[in-house]
DNA sequence: TATTGTTATACTCTATAACTATA
DNA sequence: TATAGTTATAGAGTATAACAATA
C-alpha cells in the first residue's frame, strides 16, 4: 500500500498525488501496451494484428469493412492488416456467396493455434504487470477502470489505438 | 459500479473480467493519451512537445542530451522537438559557456505562459477522464496506479511514447 | 579521443483519394 | 448509383549513421 502518508497542516496539497491520475493511467497503460507488444512479437505479430485475429476469432465471418468500423480506422487501413496476416497463413479470405464484394474472414487452423498461445502470453502479461497487487486490489482496480470505460463511452475489446481525433 | 454480477456456478469464469486488467490499463491509458492530446492541440502542441517544455521547466539549463536519456530516446529525436519549440518562440538554446558544446535550454516568457495555460487544461482534462468516480475513488485509482508504476520501475512524470523495446 | 548536437537518409505507419468489382 | 475492397501516393514520425564543433 502505498496510501499511508503524514496527514499534517498541508493536507491539500498533500493529498494531491504528485502526478494526476489522468497521467498516471497514461504512464502505465502506454508501459502495458508496450510490454505486450514485447511479448507478442515472440509470435511474430504486433498489437494490431492481434486486435485483428480476436475480433476474427469471436465473430468468424465478418467483412473488412466491419472490422474498419468497429476499430474506427480506415478500410485500406485492414486491408494492410489482413494482408500480413494472410501472408502469415493465419487467416484467410473466403468469398461470402451471397454477396461476392465483401470477404468473410476465417482464421486458419495456424491462426487458431496462435490465438491459443496468445491467450498464453496474455496471462502472463496480466501477472507481470500486476504484479504489485494482489487479488482483491487487482479486483478493485479493474472495477474502476471499467466505470471510466464505460462513462467515457469506450467499446469493450477495442484499443483506441491512436484514432483519428474527431474533426474539431 | 460494474462488480456486481450473476454469481453462479461457472464462478471461477465468471469472475475473470471479460478482458484482463493489463487490457484495461492500456486501453483507458490510450483513451486518455488521447483526450490530452486533443486539448493540448488548442495550444497547437503535441504532448511529446508539452512533456518537453515540462522537463525544462523543472530543471531549467539542461540538456539535450539529458532529455534524451531521461525520456530513453535518440538525441537527433529531441533534435526536431526542440527545433519545434525554439520556432514557436516557446524555448531558447542558450549556449552554456563553461561547455560550449552542449545547450542551456531555457523556457522564454511566451514559452512560460503556454506551460500555465497547459496546467489549467491538464486539470480540466483529469477530471473530464475521471468523472465516473469520486474523490476516495479517484485517490484509490491514483494509489494503486502508483504502485504498478513502482513495481515495474517506470519514472515519475516521464511517459514512455512508445519507446524502443529492450533489445532481446 | 570522447562528447554534444546536427544532418542525411531510409523505413514504417497511416490517411487520402482514385480505382475495380460487384450489387 | 452505392458498396467492399484495393492500390497509389504522400506525409508524419522515428531510428541509424555519418558529420561538425568543442572538449
Amino acid at each position: 500500500m502505498t496510501t499511508h502518508r503524514p496527514t499534517g497542516r498541508d493536507e491539500a496539497a498533500a493529498q494531491r498525488p504528485p502526478r494526476g491520475t489522468a497521467f498516471l493511467l497514461a504512464q502505465v497503460g502506454a508501459h502495458a501496451a508496450a510490454r505486450f507488444a514485447e511479448r507478442i512479437s515472440e509470435l511474430g505479430l504486433i498489437p494490431a494484428e492481434v486486435g485483428i485475429l480476436r475480433m476474427i476469432a469471436a465473430r468468424p465471418g465478418r467483412s473488412q469493412r466491419s472490422l474498419a468500423e468497429e476499430l474506427g480506422v480506415v478500410p485500406s487501413r485492414i486491408v494492410a492488416l489482413v494482408d500480413r496476416l494472410e501472408g502469415k497463413g493465419l487467416l484467410a479470405r473466403a468469398r461470402n456467396p451471397t454477396d461476392r464484394r465483401n470477404h468473410a474472414l476465417q482464421l486458419t487452423a495456424e491462426g487458431g493455434a496462435v490465438m491459443a498461445r496468445m491467450r498464453g502470453l496474455a496471462a502472463a502479461h496480466e501477472d507481470q504487470i500486476c504484479a504489485a497487487l494482489d487479488d482483491a486490489q487487482r479486483a478493485h482496480l479493474s472495477s474502476l477502470l471499467a466505470a471510466i470505460a464505460a462513462q467515457q463511452g469506450l467499446t469493450p475489446g477495442v484499443h483506441p489505438g491512436y484514432q483519428q481525433p474527431p474533426p474539431t
